[in-house]
DNA sequence: CGGGCAATTGAAGTAGATCAAGCCCAGTGG
DNA sequence: CCACTGGGCTTGATCTACTTCAATTGCCCG
């Protein structure tokens, strides 16, 4: 069951600075980290390439280094549920991975983008000599789990209208990017993608994504979106009794 | 930040044998457990009592020693959610007193209830000397997180009456008491549970469950729920091609 | 420059919410 | 013991937000 390194196809990694940006790995010694860098590899992603594939024995924990990794579900009866969008420095199919089970979901590159990736057994070594490592995973998990719940809070109940802002929002606050007329999301997104993420439907979040443009809150184009006045959308999000001008 | 024993008021624990149902604590030193044991207390839960509220400090953990108690959350609609129902040797308000948060929701007994609390910082100083609890609270929490995962994934994208079926499915795994005619929801729960479970209104579960008493699939009286043929109810809640008979 | 993916937009259909009574039964207390 | 009360449940009628179906347009990349 030992894994030398060179395991994987890819070459060597470049360097410890990329692994400290993990939250899970924050404060671990230059030792401890030198030893999952040694049993990992860096690995090009291009666009629409996956990182993994639904279905698959999971075995590898993953690190995204560079650009954005949208993890997405096929659900029995076909339909696709965009279940979150990573950024660099988060860690993804790590889940799965230490319970041992397949993945759930695909995991598709939806820009170029760079992962860490390095086998679960290390991962597990790793937790049994540093219960720290441990204790700060039941936090991340824990902080996973909280926003799941809440997430499914919203799902039940709202109108359709409110779950597309609040998933933008959610995208806002993740890889939102300043520009002059507001911000921006930082990777291609679809309306495809916004349906998958709130269970909607593409005609439906295609014209609430006008309606929005026609009252100045977002500015949109081809896989692009802006959104000018964020407070705006949050109230539509919230529902608050607020007029819809900032 | 010591507290001794006895800092909250109830009788003393009654035995050993009750933490060691708790899946968390399983393969743990009988020291440890004492160490739990000498820090908690035991407390009786009437049926309608609060074990804790939404909002309030979360400074303890719960496991349910006997009873039935649900955790719903309070929307700022004024909307309620049904998270979960907690069954005998589960915790519950764990994650959010080891993330230092508030509880996000409400804890009732639906039935007299006997529930064990401890404090949280017992929590983690058990953590901090055993990895193995740290690890295996991971593993509890990935369940929980790709349990939500997949429930939310449904919730997306389903139908009502298949968002009520998978309710009620889960219940039956979770609750589910064997009769002569079927298997029967072991504890007290309302149309209107169902609905805020599922996201639906009382009036739509109500005239599904008739729907599905017309077909013989279920019995339903005041509070009560007893599955027929629970194979039928997987048939609706996957959407599977087959007939609706067994 | 043309093929295909992304997006728009209209029209029609429907699942489920909402509104509105009324009923049934388990306690409660006289 | 019986009337009363109120929570849980049912059931009909209407309404509408969203889906579904069906074209059509426009943009981008090869």
């Amino acid at each position: 069951m030992a894994s030398p390194p060179g395991w994987r196809s890819g070459r060597p990694s470049p360097h410890i600075s990329a692994l400290k940006d993990i939250a899970l790995f924050k404060g671990l010694s230059e030792d401890a980290l030198q030893e999952v860098l040694a049993c990992g590899q860096t690995e090009r992603l291009a666009k629409g390439a996956l990182a993994f594939r639904q279905g698959a024995p999971a075995e590898t924990c993953h690190s995204l280094v560079h650009g954005r990794v949208k993890i997405a579900q096929t659900r029995p009866d076909g339909g696709q549920f965009v279940i979150r969008f990573i950024g660099s420095g988060e860690m993804f199919g790590s889940v799965a991975a230490l319970m041992g089970q397949p993945f759930p979901a695909d995991a598709t590159a939806v820009v170029d983008s760079i992962q860490f990736v390095w086998p679960i057994h290390v991962m597990r070594r790793l937790m049994m000599r540093h219960p720290d490592i441990a204790i700060r995973a039941t936090t991340e998990l824990g902080a996973r789990v909280q926003e799941l719940q809440s997430r499914m809070a919203e799902m039940g109940a709202t109108r359709v209208e409110q779950r597309i802002a609040r998933g933008l929002v959610r995208l806002v606050r993740q890889a939102g990017r300043r520009t002059e007329v507001g911000i921006e999301i930082d990777f291609p997104i679809t309306r495809q993608d916004l349906a998958e993420m709130t269970g909607a439907t593409l005609h439906t979040v295609s014209r609430t994504l006008a309606a929005w443009e026609a009252d100045g809150l977002i500015d949109s184009s081809r896989r692009r979106i802006t959104v000018r006045r964020p407070h705006g959308l949050v109230v539509i999000a919230e529902d608050l009794p607020g007029a819809r001008d900032d």
